[in-house]
This record gives C-alpha cells, structure tokens and sequence, in this order.
DNA sequence: ATAGGCTTCTTGACCGGTACAGTAACCACT
DNA sequence: AGTGGTTACTGTACCGGTCAAGAAGCCTAT
C-alpha cells in the first residue's frame, strides 16, 4: 500500500503494473511500444512510474528477452593503451563510437583476456562486434564466430563470408615508393614493423607495395624493424638504419616512424629533405604537425570506422552489408626532394 | 537423437544438458562453478558441449540471472571524437580500459543520445559507471543515479556520497603562476576554454588558480578564450590575443593550446621564450614533442584513469571505495624565461 | 441485425541462465 | 549400528522483461 517511492524492494514493472491497476504487459507497452495503448492511460503509467522511482525497463531483462543488448563490440588484441595512444586507432575508434552512435548502438570494448577466466570475446553480451587489428587466429576471433555473431573485419582478412572493411594499402605503399624513384632515389630504407606483425595486414601490404615496386626497377630496401610502442624504440631505429647504411630516403609505416626518422637524421646532422627524403604514412596529425610537414599517403581512417560501424549496423538490422576497400593518395609535402649529388 | 552439431536450432545449457543425461545446473556448474562436480564428469560435458556448438552460457542470460553483465559504462558527453581526438583524454580512456580488464570488467562507452529514442546511460546494461567531462545536470548523469548504478565521478563533482577521482588542477595553476611571476612577469595573459566550460570543474579550477595566485600580487590576467575543438580555433584565439594586448607570458589551459601560442608567437616574430614565456598544462606528449619543450604543469592521467577504474571495480566487488585527488607538479622546460628588457 | 475492423488491454509462454535448498551415496569415526 | 561430514548432483523458483495471439468494446458499412 505503501507508495513513497523511498521503499527500497526493487520497482519493476509488475510494482508499477500493480500500482496503476493495469497488466505488466500494458506498463512495458507504455515505455516500448507508445502506439500500442492511448495516450491518457500512458501517461498515467509513466507518471507513477516516476513516483515510484522507476527508471524503465531493466536493460539486462530486455536484453533477454528481445535478444539483443543494443551494444556491438570492439575487438581489439594488444594492450588497449596501444589502441589509444596510436593518433591513428584513436581516430578510428572515434569515427566508430560516433557512428554506431547515430546508428542507436553503444560501443562494447573487447579486450583480451588477462589472468583468470574472463574473456570478453566469449562473456560480454554484445550484438556484433567490430574486428581491428588482430590477429586473425586469436581466442577473440575464434570466440565471435564461435558464438556466430554478425562480424565486420577492418583491415583485416576473416574469410570470404566476412565483411571487410579495408584500405588499398599495397596501392598506397607502390606510389609512395615511386615517387622516391621518381625523385631519382636508388639506395633507400625502409621502417617496418617487427617480425611479429608480419601477417598483419597494413604492415604486409606496405611491405609488399615497397618492395615490389622497387624490384621492378632493380632497388633492393634495406629493411629496418621496430615495434608500434614504445615510442622511443622506433628513434632507435631509425638511428641505426642510417648509421648502418647510405641510404638516401626512407619509406615508414607510418606518419610517427616518418618523425622519428626525421629526428635521427637531424641528430645525425643530415638535413630533410635536402639530405634524406622521408615518406610517412596514414597522413595523421604528426604529419602535418611539424617541421618540415611530411609527404605521405593518405588512408581516410574517420571514413574507415564510418563504413565499418554503418556495416555492422546493417547487418544487425537485417539488410546487406558490403565490403570496401578505400582508396588511399600520396600527398607530397616537403620530407621529399630530389636524390643528394653524390 | 541427431547430433551432428550442424542443427540450426539454439543449442543452449538444456540441450547440452539432455545429450550428456544430467541436469541443466550441472551443465551450468560445469561452466561456471567447476568445483561443484566431478573432474570427470565435467569433461565430459565440456567435450559435449564442444561438440554441440556450445559456446558457453549466454552473456544476457547470465546478466539478468545474476544480476551484473561484467562491463561497466564510461560516459561521456561530448561527441566521442572529441574524447578521442584529445591526447589526455585518450590517454585516461586507455588507462581505465587497461585497469578494467586486469580486473575482468569491459568497458561500455555510454554517448549521449542521438536523436531517435535510444540513451545509452538508460538503455545499456552495465554494472556501474564512470563519469568523466560531463556537465553534471546532464540527461545521462541523471538517468545513471535514476537506476542507482554505483558511480565513481573523475574531474568532477557529483555530491559528497559520490567516490570522486580529481586532481589539484587549482594548485597546479597556482604553481604555475607562481613561476611566471617569479621570472618577473607582470604583465599575462591566459588561454581558457570557452564560456560554455564555465562549469567544467579543470576549466574553472585552472582558471580560478591563475587568478587568485596573480591577484596576489595585483595581477590581472588578460583572458582569451577558445573552444576545444576544432584545432584551428586556438590558434586564431593566440595570434588574437597577442596582438591585441602586450602580455610577456600566457598560461595556458593545455598544452595544446600552449603550442597554438607558441605557434602564433613565431607568426607574429616573437620567440618563445625570449620575448614570449608559454605555461602549458598536462604534459602531454606534445609538451615535449616540439620546439621549444613545454614548461608545463604535469597530471599523471594514466594513474588517474587506473585509480578511477580501480575504485569503480572496488565499488562493484563490495569493497569500499575512496576519493582521491591527485598531486600536479611543476616542470620546467624551455618555453619560459625571464621577463624580457622594455 | 451482422459481419468486419479498429483500438486498447490482457493472457500465457518463453528468453537462457543462476541461486539455494535439498537428496542420496559414501566415508570415517566411536 | 548410529552420527556427522563430505562430495556429487538435482529440483524448483526466480531474474525482469517481451512476443504473439486473444478478448472486450465500440464504430462503420452492408
């Protein structure tokens, strides 16, 4: 009988239902499905429903029920400070969040595991999940499909059946690479990834670009390896490729690795570009944001994660879901000049 | 009597149950209370299971039955670029992300709404929430504390019961006023966020440092404000400010905003710090990722974001939780010094 | 009058698990 | 042989909703 809104039994549904004097079904009506009793009886719902203190349907019950959580996941493999302090996958992660957003999703984080037994991939309730940087035979992976969840793979090969959302990334390496030869490099570097991203897709792809393009003019990369983090470690480098050899241009996975390379060679007292021509990649803020402004070729990430949440939301919502692969473009700015005179 | 594993039809705890010939809960124990059966026994499920297709028990199912879904809600107001878009927030997203999932949580990112009728702060299942950078009268801190959801605010204040993570932003622009004075400085100016920050607990305690600390000493700081977002804006709002006023030095709300002066200043044919002193605030990485390095204030954001998490994940265990308010500290760089001669 | 068609609300089944309180069997001890 | 303590499993009652079909009332067309 009481009704003060302060009693602490937990207020459902059925205590509002009792308290307006009408079905369970009517007050889930009131707040799911407006259309479906008159506007008189539902307002009178909701108002005893604030009077009670009720904040709506509970979204763990619903999530039962309807079979959906309103929630798609975001795999990611590495520490998630990797995913975050890279400009890059925060940019992308961005564009994701953003879009699921407008779409009516929330974005789940799905890290890997650590220590005991929880594993998001397997133990979170999502929809669907988004699949970024990760190794295509992890426990993660292993565990969506597993759980047949619809997947959107970005950047990243699942499988024929899979949506992938992806970046001509080959393409992107092979006019990075012919612009140095166009500049009339013959002795040039390269700033990859360690060994163990040697599957992953944006790092053998460039790879791949490099060296091919190269090869069909006779220039054979010296290839030099470093991890994404710490940071520091690609200055390192960096700093060794140039010492160790007389290289006159460098190609980079990315627009940091285009820095750090760029700081070696001032360190080393060559000057860029008048000494050493660098390319970056991804055109990200650092590209632009010192001196000299990098050439580099663009990949749009913002539009990526647009694409790969639009994907995802449709084939949630039932409807088609195509692949893409975007297109990326060289921008030359001033890290490039023509080969030194001997 | 089929069990190929490829029927369609849902495999769930009870046909796994059926096909060993035990109960269902000794299906679920297997799964989640291993100690609740024989060794033996609970292989042989597992295996079935296996062989069924079973990927363990439903995530919403295990959500409602037990009462928490093992992912916790971040929630932010603005749109989610710009939580991402900003180093230090990024930074403090990682941090949370990383101590969340050393304790077995997943992180839900909650965005205010959008249009149609989903809200993520009512409509997604998670156990508790963080709050960061939200104008506290805000729809989604209203409907968090409407579902009672344990809560830890970070950087703001919630009302005295709520575990609150902060920084001493007011002294650490004390300090950093402090030191301009200190170099002779008299005559300032500040870069702050807009009025629409107003409330915006950093914003309004950097800004209240610098004022009290310069009004000690009957300084009145010339104030030019700007908006986070985009870049471009506070480099307009620097260049302006230095050309409309004769300030030696400008304390500024972050570091990015510090290299826009420092930026404006070169434009404009002033050095920094010869004719120009610039306090930043953060430390971030680009404090120290240009020339000149930042004199900055430093806030541990990585231990900001592990504290909150981890006085959220206490809040969720049953464990108290209490508010901390981290220490900020001076460090000079290159980018102040002496007053310069009339 | 009667059939059909809304609108508005109700009924009963079901979503896929977990908690908790048994029950039965086995063992050791006195 | 009786008592008490384990271990291993089962039965029942929820968790808090939604769905689909049905019933009651009223209006309109034939």
């Amino acid at each position: 009988m009481s009704d003060t809104g302060l009693d602490m039994a937990k207020v459902t549904l059925q205590s509002v239902a009792d308290e307006v004097g009408v079905s369970r079904m009517t007050v889930s009506n009131a707040f799911s499905r407006p259309d479906q009793l008159s506007k008189d009886l539902r307002e009178r719902i909701l108002a005893t429903a604030e009077k009670l203190g009720y904040s709506g349907p509970d979204p763990a019950a619903r999530a039962l029920a309807r079979g959906r959580t309103g929630s798609v996941g975001l795999l990611l493999n590495g520490p998630l400070s990797e995913a975050f302090e890279d400009d890059v996958s925060a940019e992308f992660v961005a564009a994701v969040a953003d879009e699921l957003t407008r779409r009516g999703l929330a974005l789940t984080v799905l890290t890997p595991p650590q220590g005991d037994g929880f594993l998001p991939a397997r133990d979170v309730a999502v929809d669907g999940a988004l699949v970024y940087t990760c190794d295509p035979a992890s426990a993660g992976v292993a565990w969506l499909e597993r759980r047949k969840l619809p997947v959107v793979a970005v950047d990243q090969d699942l499988g024929r059946s899979v949506t992938t959302i992806g970046v001509n990334d080959r393409g992107g390496a092979r006019v990075g690479a012919q612009h140095l030869l166009d500049l009339g490099h013959r002795r040039i570097g390269v700033l990859a990834l360690t060994e163990q991203f040697a599957l992953d897709p944006p790092n053998r792809d460039r790879l791949l670009g490099w060296r091919e393009t190269l090869a069909e003019h006779g220039v054979e990369p010296v290839v030099a390896r470093t991890p994404l983090l710490p940071r520091s470690a690609a200055l390192a480098a960096a700093t060794e490729l140039l010492e160790s050899s007389d290289v006159t241009a460098v190609l980079c996975f990315d627009d940091v690795f285009a820095r750090a390379v760029i700081t070696a060679a001032t360190a080393l007292g060559r000057s860029v570009p008048g000494d050493l021509s660098v390319v970056g990649y991804d055109d990200s803020r650092v590209a632009t944001a010192g001196v000299p402004a990098l050439t580099t070729v663009r990949q749009d990430v913002t539009t990526k994660g647009h694409l790969a949440a639009g994907a995802l939301a449709d084939l949630l919502a039932g409807r088609a879901a195509s692949s893409h692969t975007l297109p990326t473009e060289l921008v030359v700015r001033d890290s490039t000049g023509p080969v030194p005179a001997p």
